[in-house]
RNA sequence: GCUGGCGUAGCUCAAUUGGCAGAGCAACUGAUUUGUAAUCAGUAGGUUGGGGGUUCAAUUCCCUCCGCCAGCUCCA
């Protein structure tokens, strides 16, 4: 690994010396899994073969066998890699044609992989040979197993073929590959770093929720910090909302099924939904808050002036998620969403939907997220079934989102596919502790319910006219969002957010008067804090609010109470100094109302 | 839901081929009255996820249900 250059083969047979780059990392990964391919074809002969991309932490092959890898297998596997790649063997490019590739890939009895060839609509394909391996692939590759950098195999786990459920279920091999062995060294590093953030084990250690496994699975009860994290959150948010002219209601949360086919959410929506049938009718608690909004809309005639209505809830759905996907408080049963529909009239779409971006940003970035990335869902033409509304009302809504994506200037990719049932939306993702993507923020448009429901307003002609109506959430839901802001923080939340700000040391029982007096003052100023009054040393008590990753400690001992002054320690900067209770107040009230996200 | 792995004290983990279920931390009690990341000693804590089976004997082997973890599918 001394030079800096990968050589390289295209499928044309070029050789050619690219610098390492992100590009290069990738090539070097896609060229480790024609590797690993291979070593496995070597081993277990019967394996067919799916595919084997680089992925943006390493790359995966799928293999279709009766054998079960196991851990051990990966380390025999890996072997097996070394062994062959020090033969140096060569990526050896052709360019053959459809028929061509049809014959070759029959005789190796790849059923798969013919599959894919007959997919595709080119008359010609490239394929890569290394060894015994043939594999068609656009290339490029490094030229020679000797360009390979380090790598590793990591896990084992099932994947459909083709992403399918309903195909058959393959085994996917995952690795990851570098230039330099300290590159690896630090990704295995920053793997067990981020364990260490994950929500899971913080929400424990930092008793903010618990989940009975028993009793609840996929249901948060949230402890008191946690409550107190969730309400600082909920009430910050209210108060942004009230000052964009959003109002706040609040919904039942069950109603009759009939409300359900109404909206189309039990024909679309049907697995995902409780019901709860009562002697002759059924009811379904909520899984969305929508037709509740909608209801209160329809109480009353609304004219184009009142236009746009911007209705607001903390509404509390159940959806029943399959038991694989529960994942902590990203992925749970119950949650509450920071809901809110907007009705407006089709000439102001485009600004409500660009405004309610506006905010998500300024929401996003006072909670410290200057990260995310965009994503435009679209309905799949091809599969018309899944979708409610016509052709044209979906390529409008489209455009409109576009439109409004491309007036913010924001990067975004396009999903075919992933829209709701009811229209297409923008939505914002967020990495977790583990490089997990989360949907956070949601901007859907919908043409569907206002229909579905006869949801209108009176237009200056006196008529009626139906109205649009977007749905939004800029959280996502409390659950995922505290679960997400945890793993940002690693647990020490900004002190704006902290459940607790400030915790009171004294240093022996004699102090204890002049802790509750000090307690008294600064939780008078608005300052959430408590004091330590158990029998141990300063040492330990400091430990233990340093583990719980407090803001401040304040310590207290003979000469503070002489001088009537407080020691100040921060989780971050240590010993501080002491300080009159009154400039500590200051301070703190200070950091808090900037949010600031560094102390 | 699917594939694979796993389930032992509140937490993190032990327990030769089936043979009396343990440790550290936390908790509780007592001693200690402490100056910026762990004082000492003691006590208690378990239907080994639930149910069934094989066996003289099951944490260990088998079946089944529940749940967790990773990934897939799905999703705020």
């Amino acid at each position: 690994m001394g030079k800096e250059n990968l050589e390289i083969i295209s499928r044309d047979g070029t050789l050619s010396e690219v610098p390492r780059s992100d590009a290069a990392l990738d090539m070097l990964r896609h060229s480790t899994a024609h590797l690993m391919a291979l070593a496995v074809i070597e081993l277990y002969p019967d394996v067919e073969l799916g595919i084997g991309p680089a992925t943006s932490e390493g790359f995966y092959y799928d293999f279709k066998t009766s054998h079960s890898f196991t851990e051990e297998d990966l380390v025999l596997i890996e072997k097996k890699m070394k062994k062959l790649a020090s033969a140096n063997i060569r990526f050896e490019p052709s360019i053959v044609s459809k028929e061509e590739a049809v014959e070759l890939f029959s005789k190796r009895n790849e059923k798969l992989k013919l599959e894919l060839i007959k997919d595709r609509e080119d008359e010609t394909l490239s394929c890569y040979q290394l060894g015994n391996l043939v594999d068609f692939c656009l290339g490029p590759h490094v030229a020679s197993t000797r360009e390979l950098g380090v790598y590793k195999l990591l896990s084992v786990a099932g994947a459909y073929w083709k992403g399918d459920d309903t195909r058959d279920q393959m085994q996917r091999i995952y690795g990851t590959a570098f230039f330099s062995r300290d590159d690896l060294q630090e990704y295995l590093k920053r793997q067990e770093e981020a364990k260490k953030r994950d929500h899971r084990k913080l929400g424990r250690a930092l008793n903010l929720f618990s989940i009975d496994e028993n009793v609840a699975p996929g249901l948060i009860f949230w402890h008191p910090d946690g409550a107190t994290l969730r309400n600082l959150v909920e009430n910050f948010l209210r108060e942004e909302l009230e000052k964009s002219g959003y109002q706040f209601v609040v919904t039942p949360h069950i109603a009759k099924s009939d409300l359900w086919k109404t909206s189309g959410h039990y024909s679309y929506f049907r697995e995902n939904m409780y019901t709860l049938p009562m002697e002759e009718e059924e009811y379904v608690l909520k899984p969305m808050n929508c037709p509740g909004h909608i209801l209160i809309y329809k109480s009353d005639i609304r004219s184009y002036r009142d236009l746009p209505i911007r209705y607001a809830e903390f509404g509390t759905v159940y959806r029943y998620e399959k038991s694989g996907t529960l994942h902590g408080m990203l992925r749970v049963r119950g949650f509450t969403q920071d809901d809110a529909h907007i009705f407006c009239t089709p000439d102001q779409v485009a600004d409500e939907v660009v405004n309610t971006l506006d905010l998500a940003e300024h929401i996003l970035n006072s909670f410290g997220f200057k990260d995310f990335s965009v994503t435009l869902s679209v309905w799949d033409p091809d599969s018309p079934k899944a979708y409610a509304g016509e052709p044209e009302d979906w390529a409008m809504a489209e455009n409109v989102l576009i439109d409004v994506l491309e007036k913010k200037g924001w990067d975004y990719k396009r999903e075919a596919g992933e829209a709701a049932f009811y229209g297409p939306k923008i939505d914002i993702h967020l990495i977790d502790a583990l490089g997990r993507s989360w949907q956070l923020s949601t901007f859907q448009f919908d043409f569907n319910l206002p229909g579905r429901f006869g949801v209108n307003y009176i237009g200056s002609d006196s008529k009626p006219h139906n109205v649009v109506m977007i749905h939004r959430a800029l959280l996502g839901s409390m659950e995922r969002f505290v679960g997400i802001l945890t793993e940002h923080y690693a647990g020490a939340f900004p002190l704006w957010l902290s459940p607790l700000q400030a915790m009171i040391l004294p240093i022996s029982d004699k102090h204890h008067d002049y802790a509750v007096e000090i307690e008294k003052k600064i939780s008078a100023a608005g300052i959430r804090c408590k004091s330590d009054l158990r029998n141990e040393k300063i040492g330990y008590k400091i430990r233990e609010a340093q583990v719980k990753k407090v803001p401040f400690m304040l310590i207290l001992g003979d000469k503070e109470e002489e001088a009537g002054n407080i020691s100040v320690r921060s989780r971050t900067g240590g010993d501080l100094g002491s300080a009159s209770v009154e400039e500590f107040i200051v301070q703190v009230m200070e950091l808090v109302s900037s949010k600031e996200v560094n102390s």
